[in-house]
DNA sequence: AGCCAGGGTCTAA
DNA sequence: TTAGACCATGGC
């Protein structure tokens, strides 16, 4: 009987506790949007672009078309550049007031804001605010998949996700890290991954 | 050369 | 409520 809690145990011994995002909560707000559907790579020389400038107040008053031109190397510039004006001045409101906030209230809140889904949501709860909420993303349902978890749609995916693991952002976060070390760690066009059961790339090597 | 990358919005049926 | 079009760039 496979549990997620085992999956993560199992995680845990091959790859060791994961890096937290950054230890930065608006770095990883302004992240958590550009990676949408985009390589990571694409966001780290992005940030790496931005440097010290990668500060709430800083992006809030600079000029909508300098920030368009800083992230455009991530693709959807427009939308994702009009997404972190959005995001960066909630973040900027609600920072001092959110301990008085229910996560699934600050959930619905982030989701409030356009160009932010689940997805982006839960990254910004997780790894920003560290408030417990699964992040389900295209790696875990792949991993899922060929897991052989048999699953319907998000809903039964998130229960059995978290039904056998502490309801913790330290633990979510690890886990959804550990999901990404494993698909880079298996499923880049090596040799040694044909068969592994995990990623789409693993899956056309082993057809 | 085409497909994919850690999505999200909008519209039509 | 769901499928499909669309947004855009970079790497392979």
């Amino acid at each position: 009987m496979m549990t997620a809690a085992g999956i993560y145990d199992q995680l845990l011994r091959s790859y060791g506790t994961p890096r937290w995002w950054s230890d930065d909560p608006y770095t990883v707000i302004f992240e958590a949007v550009l990676v949408q559907n985009t390589a990571w790579s694409n966001v780290e020389a992005t940030s790496k672009a931005i440097g010290s400038r990668m500060k709430a107040e800083v992006i809030l008053s600079m000029e909508t078309g300098e920030l368009e031109n800083l992230i455009r190397p991530c693709g959807f510039f427009k939308a994702k550049a009009r997404t972190i004006k959005s995001v960066t001045a909630w973040y900027l409101k609600i920072i001092n007031e959110s301990g008085n906030l229910s996560t699934e209230d600050i959930r619905n809140e982030i989701l409030g804001i356009k160009g932010i889904g689940e997805e982006t949501a839960d990254v910004i709860l997780v790894y920003a605010l560290r408030r417990p909420s699964f992040i389900l993303d295209a790696y875990t349902r792949r991993f899922l998949e060929r897991m052989g978890i048999e699953a319907g749609n998000d809903g039964e995916r998130r229960a059995f996700l978290t039904e056998t693991l502490p309801h913790e952002a330290e633990t979510y976060g690890h886990f959804h890290w550990l999901i990404l070390e494993h698909g880079k760690a298996h499923c880049r066009k090596r040799p040694e991954c044909k068969g592994c059961p995990f990623t789409t790339v693993c899956k056309k090597a082993s057809a």
